[in-house]
DNA sequence: AATTAATGATTACAATTGTAATCTATAAAA
DNA sequence: TTTTATAGATTACAATTGTAATCATTAATT
């Protein structure tokens, strides 16, 4: 029905966190985020901000404090950006797709009988 | 070393066009789209400019006539795309999305098998 | 020759995004 | 109690994007 607005580059970041640590305040995530990112603190609050507003974000407030919480799963938001992915890039085209990615990146011996297996299920 | 702009989703579009038809005229590429796209024909020609300042393509010209082709092959482009896709997404993590594609999309009894084939290649 | 059509260039304009700084209200510390 | 630190709200501002309309130049028609 409604749908979701689009998840940024920088809130995709946030949202990671969000899923791997919620309920999250700004601090924990600002926290979290410190190594990796140079975001100014205000950076990171501003991109919280956006994803309430969103709707991809609530919060339950105690005292002064919001815990913020991710309003879809990792899973249901990952699985929009590979629809969006595979429709923009591709037109749709599954397999295609698959074999860029099978044939141009490094598996292990291991991750490639994974993949074996989930196609043999999937064959049934 | 210089790195390529990106590639906005309205772009996509044109550049799909592009690499199936290039050299093409602005004409071509309005005509080529006219079915799927209910885009005016200004804006078609915007995007193509813009393709053109970002150097994402270029244009022989013919009396007053632009024939453009595009500065990178489609499969290039595909691939700074599935790296930012999976980085963004996955942050870079393969497997996990790959399974989410194999389980989460149809697939015929031939494709899989395919995909299998690329698989065994693979582990040699 | 005057008019019209077509092509590319320029301008427009709001929404989104990256990246913050400043403001405000309260809680904690001195 | 006065000062300070903190959290969230508000404001900022340029770049990108979607989506065109208008302008200028030349080519084609009348």
């Amino acid at each position: 029905m409604d749908e979701q607005p689009r998840i940024s580059d920088a809130e995709w970041e946030i949202m990671k966190v969000i899923w791997a640590k919620s309920p999250a305040t700004a601090a924990d995530v600002i926290h979290t985020l410190r190594d990796n990112k140079t975001w100014k603190d205000n950076t990171i609050k501003t991109l919280l901000s956006r994803l309430l507003q969103k709707g991809i974000l609530t919060y339950e407030q105690v005292n002064r404090l919001y815990y913020y919480s991710p309003v879809l799963t990792e899973e249901e938001c990952k699985r929009q950006e590979r629809q969006s992915f595979l429709q923009r890039v591709y037109g749709g085209a599954l397999k295609p797709m698959l074999v860029h990615f099978l044939k141009e990146e490094k598996l292990s011996s291991q991750e490639i009988d994974e993949l074996k297996k989930i196609l043999s299920e999937k064959e049934k």
